[in-house]
Formats: C-alpha cells, sequence, structure tokens
RNA sequence: GUGGCCGUAGCUCAGUUGGUUAGAGUCCCAGAUUGUGAUUCUGGUUGUCGGGGGUUCGAGUCCCCUCGGCCACCCCA
C-alpha cells in the first residue's frame, strides 16, 4: 500500500505554514480588537444538528457531508460549517441568554466534494459571529472587521457585495413570486435552473451559465420585495458602511446557499483565484438560535476561508514576516560543541524573541555555514576551541556585506541587539 | 455527481514508429579551498517510469481498470 494522504486532504507544509501563521495571528488580533472572544467547538457533533440548522434540502447537508455511525451507534457528521455548533454551544452552556455575545473559532471544516483550486475536503474557517444585537451597525462592524483584517494583511481587489433577503414574510413572497417568474420561463431553462427551481429558486439567481443570463435580468429582485424593517435595516447597514469609507455594491442576484439566513448577506471576492473568489461570506440568521431551541436571538456572522486567503496572500505577494533564524551557532571541536550550547541557551535567555539554531551533526565549518545559509540565518556565529577557551566568537554576516568581528561573549546580546535591531 | 488535461529522481522536465544497463537541469554530498556560506570548476548519490492487469519475443511508450493531481461545471469558504 502506498503511503498517501487521502483526497481533498492536505499536509500544510513549512513552505505554506509561515503564511498561515501570519494570518490566523492578524485576525487573532483583529478579533481581540473588537471584543470578540475566542470559544473551541468540536469537530463533531450530531448529523441532526446541521440537518436542522444548514437545511435538509441543502447540497451540503445532502451529499457533501461526512455522516457515520460510532461504536454507540449515535448518528455524527464531521461539521461542514461553523455556526451550527457556534449556536448549539451558546444555547447549551447559557450563553445567549438574553446577552450579547462576540465570539469567534477557527478550525477544520469538512465537505465532500471534488477537489478544485481553493476547494478541498478538509478546509480551514476563521468564524465570528456576534449574538443579542439586532440593529445593522453590528453589521456594519462584522463588515468592518473583515475589511481590516485585509487591510492589514495587505490584501487588495476585494470586491464587497451585499444584499438583504428579508425577514419572515418577505422571503416567502419573494420566493413565490421569483418562482412564478421563472414557471413562466421554464421551457428556457437549463437543467441545473430546473432542478434549483424545485429545490432552492434564489440560486437560479447566481447561475453562472451566460443562458440564464437574461433570464435572471429580467427576474423580481428582492429588494423590491422587502419589508419595510428589512429595507430600513438594510439602508442603515449602507449608511454605515458609507461613515466607515467601506466600498460595496449593492448586488440584488447575491444569495446564500444555507438556509438558515435571513436579512444582511455578504460576500468579499476576487478575481484572481478561478472559480473559487468568495474568500469571506456571511450574513445575518435572525431566527436560528430560536430555531434550534434557545430563545428568539438576532445573530449574524461570516466565515472565511484560510486555503484560499493564503492563495491570495502568495497571489498578491504579501509580506509575511520573517521567521528565519537570527543566528546560526557553528561549532568545531569537542570544547566548542559544549559551549556552543551553552552559548545559545545564553542568547535565548538574554533576548527575547531570538531565534537561535544550534548546528547538529557536526561537519565541517563550511558545511555549517552552508546550512546556516540554507536556513536563512542572518548572522553565523563561529565557534572553534581557540574562541570557546577565550570566551569569544566569530560573528559573520550572511545577508550584507559587512566584516567579520570577534566578540566577547558578555558583548554578544549587546552587539546582537544592534545589529538585529531589536 | 459531469467534463477536459495530466502522472518518468526531492523539484522542473526530455524520452523518437514499442528494442539492450531510463536521461537532462536543479537540489543534495564531496573535492578544488590551508576552520569561512550564496558564484565557478570537477566528481558522486538519487527512480517499483502513480498502482494493477492485458497485448507482445520485448512496454516508460499500446489497451483496460484503478488511484491521484490540475482546471471548469456543480457546490461554496
Amino acid at each position: 500500500m502506498k503511503l498517501q494522504a487521502i483526497r481533498g486532504f492536505n499536509d500544510v507544509l513549512p513552505a505554506d505554514t509561515a503564511a498561515w501563521q501570519h494570518l490566523i495571528g492578524s485576525a487573532r488580533a483583529t478579533f481581540a480588537e473588537y471584543g470578540y472572544q475566542w470559544i473551541v467547538l468540536p469537530v463533531v457533533e450530531n448529523t441532526n444538528l446541521f440537518k436542522r440548522a444548514v437545511g435538509e434540502v441543502t447540497d451540503v447537508v445532502e451529499k457533501e457531508m461526512y455522516t457515520f455511525k460510532d461504536r454507540g451507534d449515535e448518528d455524527l457528521s464531521l461539521r461542514p460549517e461553523a455556526t451550527a455548533g457556534m449556536v448549539r454551544a451558546g444555547i447549551e452552556h447559557g450563553l445567549l441568554h438574553n446577552q450579547q455575545q462576540r465570539l469567534w473559532t477557527f478550525g477544520p471544516m469538512f465537505r465532500y466534494e471534488r477537489p478544485q483550486a481553493g476547494r478541498y475536503r478538509q478546509f480551514h474557517q476563521l468564524d465570528v459571529e456576534a449574538y443579542g444585537i439586532a440593529g445593522p451597525d453590528v453589521d456594519a462592524e462584522m463588515i468592518a472587521m473583515s475589511a481590516r483584517l485585509w487591510k492589514k494583511l495587505g490584501l487588495r481587489n476585494l470586491r464587497l457585495e451585499i444584499n438583504s433577503l428579508g425577514a419572515g414574510d418577505t422571503r416567502a413572497s419573494y420566493r413565490n413570486a421569483l418562482v412564478e417568474y421563472l414557471k413562466q420561463h421554464e421551457d428556457k431553462l437549463d437543467d441545473d435552473s430546473k432542478r434549483r427551481l424545485s429545490a432552492n429558486p434564489l440560486r437560479v439567481l447566481d447561475s453562472k451559465s451566460p443562458a440564464m443570463a437574461e433570464i435572471v435580468r429580467g427576474a423580481p429582485s428582492v429588494l423590491d420585495h422587502l419589508d419595510p424593517e428589512s429595507r430600513a435595516h438594510f439602508d442603515k447597514l449602507q449608511q454605515g458602511l458609507r461613515d466607515l469609507g467601506i466600498d460595496f455594491v449593492v448586488n440584488p442576484r447575491l444569495v446564500r446557499g444555507l438556509d438558515y439566513y435571513t436579512r444582511t448577506v455578504f460576500e468579499w471576492i476576487t478575481t484572481e483565484l478561478g472559480a473559487q473568489g468568495t474568500v469571506c461570506a456571511g450574513g445575518r440568521y435572525d431566527n436560528l438560535v430560536e430555531q434550534l431551541g434557545g430563545s428568539p436571538t438576532p445573530a449574524i456572522g461570516w466565515a472565511s476561508g484560510i486555503e484560499r486567503l493564503v492563495l491570495l496572500m502568495q497571489k498578491q505577494g504579501v509580506t509575511i514576516p520573517d521567521a528565519a533564524p537570527h543566528v546560526y551557532v557553528c561549532a568545531m571541536g569537542e570544547t566548542a560543541d559544549r559551549a556552543a550550547s551553552r552559548l545559545a541557551e545564553g542568547l535565548r535567555e538574554a533576548i527575547k524573541g531570538l531565534r537561535v539554531v544550534l548546528n547538529a551533526g557536526g561537519g565541517k565549518l563550511k558545511s555549517q555555514l552552508a546550512r546556516a545559509d540554507r536556513a536563512g540565518a542572518r548572522f553565523a556565529l563561529i565557534l572553534g576551541d581557540e574562541e570557546a577557551a577565550a570566551e569569544a566568537v566569530q560573528v559573520k554576516s550572511l545577508r550584507e556585506d559587512t566584516p567579520q568581528t570577534q566578540v566577547p561573549w558578555a558583548e554578544l546580546p549587546e552587539a546582537l541587539r544592534a545589529r538585529l535591531h531589536l
């Protein structure tokens, strides 16, 4: 049997983890700046939770979940998204009872799909949710928080699209109007659209088929069917975004694949990643908490795919903080070897955050320096038996053309601090 | 689930109408270099030719199956 990760499940190698770490670190910092608290959720939940939350007839639940029975015959699923589990945890621990919560989480999600650029069977999401806040101010906050993250990361050319699906009755009345319109043109619908017509008519609106474009253009707009409160909510959101200087476009054909959304929906889209251009998506889901057994609680959230963001970061060449070693310690000789290890520990102790790699496995100085260079180290510290006896070390720069100097151990932390600007 | 392209050293790839021991560059290792890296020169290591079956005297090359990758549809982060 050949050793091989299973399809759609990827190893993230050191070549990419620096970008991952930068992304996750920036997100963590951003969420903290807005007062969102970290929550860690299980990867496995009862299958019914997802059926009830995401929607029984959605593709995600019908054909993309990893569902199995455990040894106790429980019907379980790997989570295909984070919101359902978040709401479950919130209700279970009383976090949503008559209070506001701002929460975020991060982790793997699982969907049985055909892998493709930016789409994998195990993928990772950052997920933020706010509960107990009904007004559009928190909608704007959520979007502003995502925009701040892009800014922090240096991501460019992301387009924000927003829409409102309305609440309660308007959803149903719009849906009926749309179905009626589509039925009038049923003969011109392609097979996919016909299938959606009965399963999830709103999704006909974001059909990619050019043949459908004309029909979709003539379709009734959700925005004409909004109830007055949803209309006002949507207007205030737009005002809020303008106040914050966040550019957006209203796309009345923007819908969501998961059933729980109400009112505000939005997506951040890039044209630089091929077919999987949605890098962050979310919206309001004011009915879900009650629907899952909690007290009525307004809610809004978004999720963002790590793999897609990392691809975009790489494509746009965003700068990732250097994680290469600051110094690489080369030693030759038995006395030097022992001294080198003491020297390395001493440096880590003396300078907080200093990255020190100690050459292991011996080798000639030439090989050791080559390793230091390959590791990306800024300085090589060269320690022979002579230097060790004198408690000194040769400091050689590997990145700039400065003369090599001999420095006593006692002065080394200061010298390094100055040269590394730490 | 549907369709297109593609799997040959760690990486990028070449392998002629099927024909002896499967190649190049790069990487890595060693030497030139007297304790001093990234250049140069010299030498060296590296492969179940994705896997299985078939056709053939003979298969990296042809056929079938299968696994995997990329791209698009679909779906969606």
